[in-house]
DNA sequence: CCTGCATTCATGATACATCATAGTCTTTGT
DNA sequence: ACAAAGACTATGATGTATCATGAATGCAGG
């Protein structure tokens, strides 16, 4: 009956992250949410990215990106203009505000994170990872076939 | 930084745990989401708990049970009358058709942890719900103090 | 050039998360 | 008994998740 236990408590655990996250951030007075700090500062890294790219990367699905992507550029921490090569898209660009934004959150997150694995080793966060990633792979695989799928 | 991995894969396993648990939930045809049925559950095995109590069971917030026991009354799965004792509250009583969904998903449930947890041993397990739950004594406890100091 | 198909994005519908607050009822202190 | 405090629930506002679909554009082959 531990297995009961065990996705509560991953449940648990990502949850209150988020949430001392978002805390921590809103405490600094930065008005941002971490899902659209997250997209920003993958929009920032390449701004070249369609938003199913983007939904890929943060692992998200695309209606939810458009929607912070709409958000972000409410905000004015983005910007667009239309794509010169493909009718279809806009070039994304983090605006000078956007930048100040992430300028500002980036040492709260690491901070967070810090907080959030004090007291954990090394070989600990590894393995952990390791078995979260395991996990993600058993969801991941159809059910039904051992599908060796490329990792 | 490993690091960055790691909450990232800590979002990206529930996520796709939970999307695994709700497919197989839908493909076999019963009508109910996985939140709903969590509280379903609960309240099935105590149906005297305040919306408070319950919110603390299954890690959500009362506002979110609020609206779930709303959803689970309007499809006829939960039935309530007003509460004998106190004026604010409703008795909870799952009705027969609620019975009948539990007991429905109850077996899919625990093929989707097996499914989720395959290939891990019980020591394994044991010791990821230990670092998780290392996660979330980390995030609760108030920022800026490593022990229980008072803020 | 045009058609069939894929890609890209937007949006409606529904559900959950979080915060805040208002309304109702209960308990407590005096 | 009464007022203050607290508990319980409902709901508005905003944001995200998921699925489905529609509209616009790009592209390859005929």
């Amino acid at each position: 009956m531990l297995n009961d236990i065990l996705f509560y408590s991953l449940d648990k655990a990502i949850r209150q992250y988020r949430k001392m996250a978002q805390a921590s951030i809103d405490r600094a007075g930065v008005d941002i949410t971490i899902d659209q700090w997250l997209v920003l500062r993958v929009i920032l890294e390449n701004d070249d990215l369609t938003q199913t790219d983007i939904s890929e990367r943060v692992f998200k699905d695309q209606a939810s990106v458009a929607r912070i992507i709409g958000l972000l550029v409410l905000r004015g921490l983005l910007a667009t203009e239309p794509s010169p090569t493909d009718g279809r898209r806009a070039r994304l660009r983090v605006t000078e505000a956007g930048q100040r934004t992430l300028d500002a959150v980036q040492p709260i997150v690491l901070s967070n994170r810090q907080q959030a694995l004090a007291g954990l080793s090394e070989a600990e966060t590894t393995q952990l990872r390791l078995l979260l990633d395991r996990i993600y792979a058993n969801c991941a695989a159809k059910s039904g076939s051992q599908d060796g799928a490329p990792s």
